[in-house]
RNA sequence: GGCCCGUUCGUCUAUCGGUUAGGACCUCAGGUUUUCAUCCUGGAAAGAGGGGUUCGAUUCCCCUACGGGCUACCA
């Protein structure tokens, strides 16, 4: 059965570029029937962001990725937080280090950082490595005793794997094929660090292996470490899982991929839900008016595609097409404007029952002065114009509320010297209605009569009526909100003019 | 700098050696809706460059260019 995982660190907010990572995960997990769990890799303790782990929790939640086994959830492979498997950890390095795989390294990070600044000055680098591992400090050209003496006198000190110099690696991605590397290039590289602590490399393969995981779907940026994950595995001669390296989701503009802080500047949100940290309050897709559908929707195609010609999809209609070998190699630029368009495919695939039951408290309380079968008859009228559920503020305050101003470029628009006397004419017409039903037919007889343009007394009653030249069908509005509002709406504009 | 990955319209992508290189977003032009929007039709728009292999290359190989990632006791 295929177990697969998504393992962000808590060091800050979920970004859509991990979401994506968690869905792709998900998708292959179910498509194959198989298992999907959350671990969480907080084992940098200075780097943990207090919220992140509920944060992740919450987000996965709205999107619907649901996971069996996890931090919150029972699972017989746990603890499922990193720093809750100290033990396991230590355990585990003993036997590569009785196996002579791994060794002690009693070299401070100041003198390393002295060594690669000095080779770097010589336009030189500087590896802990095969090259010269032997030059430095550490149990491999130290007797045992010396070794002992320094641990019982507690010189702080790491543990690096043994990675053998010069051979050829050919390590499998399951997009890319084979991959070949030199391990001279590979570094020794920290398994235990100082404090006690496991490094993300030691811990995600201890961990992938001991969960049974078989299959690791994660992001390019890994694709580097993978010779060191694969040695790593080799070293305590366990079977590998397959791996697959995801392309990177970039900036729509500039360079490089996208970052926790590109939301901000590009103004469209990173995360899947609002971020609150100390004295920020960062809005997510939810608060900006997505669905999670449109969402997962959106970045489900960024590296994968539309298939069929169908581009609409709900996350459990997107499982059963999911396949590796329709997957991008190619990093794949974000773009906010087809995200919109995604989500308004699906708020008009929503009932307006649903929608009315979305709208918030404010909206609610504004309408209180409507019949239910009047409400319903509101929303189908801007149900389609809906790109984001936001959009409901400004499509719908004016059924409740007088237009408050008028945009100059607007008046400029409908203005003719004959405007007031058309506003005047729309006054008289409309007090002499009986019925508002017949209101539609009587500005066209009047249109006609006067010579009047009938858009354009559309226009002028649209602008008098929700304060704007666009808007749903005017007829239909003015028919909701009454008579008399549009009476003192015409006079407001009149007024003003 | 070193190592690794990638490269089809502006963007996301289809194409498993032979296609008028298809679709979607965006954009432009029409049309329907006696108003707004929706919607419909149509247009513009791409194989980074150079070498091979082949009867034939966007597709396979090599080189170059460009883009990206990594290069910590961060993940």
């Amino acid at each position: 059965m295929e177990r697969l995982r998504f393992a962000p660190s808590p060091t800050g907010p979920l970004h859509i570029g991990g979401l994506r990572t968690a869905l792709f995960n998900y998708l292959y997990a179910l498509k194959n029937k198989g298992q999907f769990i959350l671990r969480i890799e907080d084992t940098d303790q200075n780097r943990i962001k207090k919220g992140s782990e509920k944060h992740i929790v919450e987000s996965l939640r709205w999107c619907g990725i649901t996971y069996s086994e996890g931090p919150d959830k029972k699972g017989g492979f746990g603890p499922y937080r990193q720093s809750e498997r100290g033990a396991i950890y230590s355990e585990q390095v003993s036997t590569l280090l009785d196996k002579k795989k791994a060794y002690y390294a009693f070299d401070s990070s100041e003198s390393l950082n002295k060594l690669r600044e000095e080779k770097e000055a010589n336009g030189e680098k500087f590896l802990y490595s095969s090259q010269n591992r032997m030059l430095l400090k550490n149990s491999l050209n130290m007797s045992k005793k010396d070794v002992d003496f320094l641990i019982k006198k507690k010189v702080p000190y790491v543990i690096r794997l043994k990675v053998e110099g010069n051979k050829t690696l050919i390590c499998k991605d399951e997009l890319r094929n084979a991959i070949s590397f030199n391990s001279r290039d590979v570094e020794d590289k920290i398994l235990i660090k100082s404090d006690g602590f496991p490094t993300y490399h030691f811990a995600n393969v201890v961990d992938d292996h001991l969960m049974k995981i078989t299959t690791v779907i994660r992001g390019e940026e890994w694709l580097p470490s993978l010779p060191f994950h694969s040695l790593l595995y080799e070293a305590f001669n366990w079977k590998k899982p397959k791996f697959l390296h995801l392309p990177l989701i970039l900036k729509p503009t500039g360079k490089g991929k996208l970052s926790k802080r590109d939301g901000e500047v590009e103004g469209f949100p990173v995360f899947p839900i609002k971020w609150v940290s100390k004295n920020k309050n960062i809005c997510g897709y939810k608060e900006k008016g997505f669905l999670a559908s449109g969402l997962i929707n959106y970045i489900s195609q960024l590296g994968w595609s539309f298939t069929k010609n169908k581009e609409i999809y709900s996350l459990k209609g997107l499982i059963p097409l999911f396949e590796i070998k329709s997957l991008q190699k190619g990093g794949a630029k974000f773009d906010y404007e087809k995200a919109k368009w995604v989500n308004a495919k699906h708020i008009q695939a929503l009932s307006i029952e649903k929608l009315i039951s979305l709208s918030d408290s404010k909206i609610k309380k504004g309408l209180a002065v409507f019949k239910p079968e009047e409400i319903y008859e509101i929303y189908s009228l801007i149900k389609e114009r809906m790109i984001l559920l936001s959009d409901d503020h400004s499509l719908i305050s004016f059924f409740y509320k007088d237009p408050q101003s008028y945009l100059a470029s607007d008046i400029k628009k409908i203005n003719s010297p004959t405007l007031v006397a058309t506003i005047i004419n729309l006054e008289n017409l409309l007090s002499g209605l009986d019925n508002i039903k017949i209101l539609k037919d009587s500005i066209y007889n009047y249109c006609k009569d006067e010579g009047v343009k009938f858009g354009h007394a559309l226009k002028i009653l649209r602008l008098a009526i929700i304060g704007s030249l666009s808007g749903p069908d005017i007829i239909k509005v003015l028919e909701l909100i009454g008579k008399i509002s549009a009476l003192r709406r015409l006079k407001n504009l009149k007024n003003f003019i």
